[in-house]
DNA sequence: GAGCGGTCCGTGAACGTTCACGGGAACGTT
DNA sequence: AACGTTCCCGTGAACGTTCACGGACCGCTC
């Protein structure tokens, strides 16, 4: 069903098709709506490719989050979303799963509907190098070690070390810490530099690891409190741990923040309707989004690109109820 | 920076430099290592128009939402997306930030990208149809009036039905509302009409309208008990709004659920991490938005397209603390 | 040395649309 | 009657890629 079939179907020729349907001048009144019907008829529609190969590209780069419904991402994603919108750009979502598979899958086809891609990946950068064909890609929350892609860097050294001086500033000694992963993560080191610079000693049992999750949170409270229940105070990898923790520390008969002080990290806007309210070590986490947007916007035009000093989000300590 | 470049610079022709690129056979490995250095030497990257001039269309469909940080369009996109990666297709997401005139610019740009249009809409069936240009149109949560479009129809009369007579036979007999809007909606009338069933009486200023978010929710209690303190129990439009209740009530030391059972909609996940976890006329949110894919797809596809009967997701009541 | 199979590469065509240009008809002006 | 304008409309070309086909070259066999 192309522009031909509408214009055999009404008399006329494929240019007054396309003024017909575009609003364009130099088209009769009557003419223009015969073809309109005729195009309604056929139930014709323009293909986007034909139309996109000969009118100036309308850009759209790929957003990929390993789940959406984490609140995280999910305002990474309306950050992005909202900086695009401001260039009139298009942004396709895809969600991995947090599935290596599902990873690959997106990258295979992604390559041919975008112009950029940006976004948490797990792969390895040859990986990626080779599967986005040449593509530019912003890594978000990583750093790259080809020089053909970008990362959006997260700094919260300073945000962390604020918060473990508040909450030794409050009398805990033993501050225990829920991190994202079983290895070490950079937060984990933010951590404990924070803590040794505060004078105060972390030992190895008060720091347990788990999914990045609600649930993971929680669970991870759980193994810790078994074998520490004197930890009086919690740093957690993220705010969706914490929470979990909250709601964990709730079900152990805890009082909150008395018992146990508890403060996340990212700052998400869901903080603020758990009970107690949360502390965190908050990032702007929409402008993470923007910031991949715009450089993704620099790579693709050819603009003068962001370096790294300007690709940073840093964290800062937000105190409410939970510490 | 064409295919014709790369071949120019490498001494060969489009074809080859096309096989180099798509990994195909009858191509020397040395030639083929020598096209792809000059790809990137140049910084060339095929046209994705071009491409899918003349392959198989990967089908696109644009998803459009009011506030993607608003957890129930976070939900309804999340199913959205799993369907559609179940069938390898992709998903442009637009966030409208409830405001008609972004509505009115994406649905402007959309027609060129997408296969196929599903989401949420303010504007009038006429405005669409004009706008959509022939495309399927798949609306969540509204009865469409033009033959063209789908809807996807929430019912949430049992559910409520449930909601109202678990209030009831808890004792309660003044129950208040949380509207969605000012205007009544769709919802109040199923509670309206269970309350009728169930033998209680609603008083009207029982039943305060306000914002569909958590703010929207907390400001409606707080005028919902300045008239009505002795209401003892709340159905709320939305889980949201829910939770904002929740909070406010909080604030106004009233204990939950003893001194107010409150009953959201909408059954989100986040209703389960705040305190009390709330009860909710629960539907399947994930659902919805794969059923907009699913039937998508079948206007696109050409397929026997699902029926008014099929393109309905009913309600549950899932009882947890708040009542 | 003719024939044959295999490997590698290039040329025309096609995808569906819009742009630039040219041309016919109708009408008014000189 | 010749000419200029205005209003419509159609034709060739172009966008950048892939597919189908044909052909050159090489080595082998009989």
């Amino acid at each position: 069903m192309t522009i031909h079939d509408v214009a055999r179907s009404a008399g006329v020729s494929r240019q007054t098709v396309s003024r017909a349907l575009n609003d364009k001048a130099e088209i009769d009144g009557s003419t223009k709506q015969r073809v309109l019907d005729a195009a309604r008829e056929l139930g014709y529609r323009p293909s986007r490719f034909a139309r996109g190969l000969v009118r100036p590209e309308t850009t759209t780069i790929g957003l990929v989050v390993p789940d959406l419904l984490n609140p995280f991402f999910t305002e990474v994603a309306s950050g992005a979303l909202a900086a695009a919108r401001t260039r009139g750009w298009h942004v396709v979502v895809h969600d991995t799963t947090d599935d290596p598979e599902q990873e690959l899958a997106t990258l295979r086809v992604i390559g041919a509907q975008v112009d950029a891609v940006a976004g948490y990946f797990g792969r390895s950068d040859e990986d990626l190098d080779r599967l986005t064909a040449g593509i530019p890609v912003v890594l978000i929350g990583r750093e790259p070690r080809t020089p053909r892609f970008s990362g959006i860097r997260i700094d919260g050294e300073d945000g962390v070390r604020e918060a473990v001086a508040h909450l030794v500033s409050r009398g805990h000694r033993r501050i225990g810490m829920l991190d994202g992963r079983p290895a070490p993560t950079v937060r984990r080191q933010w951590f404990l530099r924070a803590a040794a610079e505060c004078g105060i000693s972390v030992q190895p049992g008060w720091i347990a690891g788990g999914a990045q999750s609600v649930d993971g949170g929680g669970a991870a409270l759980a193994t810790l409190l078994a074998a520490h229940p004197d930890v009086t105070a919690l740093f957690a990898f993220n705010d969706v741990m914490a929470i979990g923790a909250l709601r964990e520390a709730r079900r152990f008969g805890l009082r909150l923040p008395a018992d146990l002080a508890v403060i996340g990290f990212d700052g998400l806007a869901l903080g603020t309707l758990v009970e107690p309210e949360l502390s965190s070590v908050a990032i702007d986490t929409r402008a993470v989004g923007a910031l991949a947007v715009e450089q993704a916007a620099r790579l693709v035009t050819g603009a003068e690109p962001l370096g790294p000093g300007e690709l940073v989000v840093r964290a800062r300590l937000h105190l409410r109820e939970s510490a």
